[in-house]
DNA sequence: ATAAACCTTGACGTAACGTTAAGGTCAATA
DNA sequence: TATTGACCTTAACGTTACGTCAAGGTTTAT
């Protein structure tokens, strides 16, 4: 297969005169010039276009791209995991930016106030990776706060209408819960409107709504760990307390459960 | 809190120069100009830098920036939210570099060969979304809510003898996740394993496996804030981690794999 | 009071092309 | 056959987002 300039410009989606400039610099050379001085390339360029092609997406220079591609020991399948790993690290970099602006987000809406070196952090980071990155080193990660602070400002992903539904909700659920356990009676007036605002947090995920998926949840809140940590935090024992008030609601039997 | 040139400019981690460019163009102008001509900054202007470096990180140009940032109708919560969702996408486009990458892998080992115009998709694509980012057409993630959500339903449904199998799944599947996060690749032989137990777990749920879906809910991972936090509580990346692990997971499906 | 460490405004340099300009080549058509 | 239009060529200046001196004024610390 033999290409023209254009011909080759258009398989791989850069312009003619990228080409040429490649050729310019010695980056890239045709096969060979026909007659009429048309350049020529064949399939031994396209791989090596494509080379190039994945180290500019890397933000690598051209000139260090004449060093890696012209390196006699240059291999390619080491280079493309080389090539990889640093993909990757571009997209943890990107998790990290997706946390900071997250972390804005909320900061705008009132819920946490960042001071100014806070605000840069990820910035500075990327400064860094940058760095690393043209130079060649890989030791990296080791962001253990942020990630964690992503993870909280994940929440801020949600839009401001939805946040505000759904804490509200949470806070109105909890209120009238602790008033129900106090009372301890989880069938009283307090207990189940608890569980019908429990019933709306869930309407606010879930497409379709069913008693039994109702129960089912609140059985796993007892059963699960993770979740009986979160509601028995506050007040031990309410997690049980929430779903012997859910099972009310939705008209289960307290049959004999554990816990 | 002022600042002159350089104290913002080691606050944000840029050059001076820079910030006499941005000056100069008309992107930030210093708040004022003290007596002896030296540019002072204050807080507004260090929160328009952010923004202005935000929009740098997407490779929004400066002319475009003046346009964005000067408009009347400016929301800054909105642009974030905005900011984000272009990450994301920038995000995604990586994945599918990386899997090109690993095709191409896969090409130079001989198991599959790829013609001279599969090699350049990933690239189109880029170029695709480049033009895409460049003129506001807005992000569309339509994968993984049903799914999850459906999941959620499932669980809440499950008796107790299910639910224990099923914590067996993932604690295996965790152990074999935090090894392969230790050692930093998504693609090495315990990720993979894990990304098979997750396969195993889902399948528990699910009717019909498809590796779509598979890399929707591992999407959803990363982007829901309740699995976020679940994943990353123990190891601040995990959610990212596993999701990267899978991505790979599905994509390399083919290649005999089997349990 | 003198150096170090800031700040100022030019002004030229750079990378990786984009963009005319001015012209040669090739296949198909009037 | 001549011309059109889509190719190709080299040459050269323009662009973006700064880096890098240069030449000089200001502030702070000793």
């Amino acid at each position: 297969m033999e290409y023209t300039v254009g011909d080759l410009a258009k398989l791989a989606g850069v312009s003619t005169r990228t080409l040429r400039y490649y050729d310019q610099i010695g980056l890239l050379k045709p096969a060979g010039i026909n007659a009429s001085g048309y350049r020529i390339y064949g399939p031994a360029e396209v791989d090596k276009l494509q080379q190039i092609l994945f180290y500019k997406s890397l933000d690598v220079d051209l000139e260090r791209m004449k060093e890696i591609l012209n390196s006699p020991t240059f291999d390619k399948a080491a280079a493309l995991r080389e090539h990889r790993q640093k993909l990757l690290a571009k997209k943890a970099q990107l998790d990290l930016l997706i946390a900071n602006v997250e972390k804005s987000i909320a900061a705008i809406e009132g819920r946490i106030t960042m001071s100014d070196k806070e605000k840069f952090e990820g910035f500075k980071k990327e400064l860094i990776r940058k760095n690393e990155d043209q130079y060649g080193a890989e030791a990296r990660q080791k962001y253990g706060n942020e990630a964690v602070d992503a993870s909280n400002a994940k929440v801020a992903a949600m839009t401001k209408e939805e946040w505000e539904k759904l804490t509200g909700l949470e806070k109105e659920m909890k209120e009238n819960l602790k008033i129900a356990f106090n009372k301890g009676d989880p069938a009283c007036a307090e207990a189940q409107k608890a569980a019908d605002l429990h019933r709306q947090w869930l309407c606010f995920f879930w497409p379709s709504y069913s008693k039994e998926a109702h129960a089912g949840v609140a059985q796993m809140y007892v059963d699960d760990p993770r979740f009986t940590a979160y509601y028995d935090k506050e007040q031990p024992g309410l997690a049980a307390f929430l779903r012997d008030a859910i099972f009310i609601y939705t008209g289960k039997q307290r049959n004999t459960r554990n816990s």
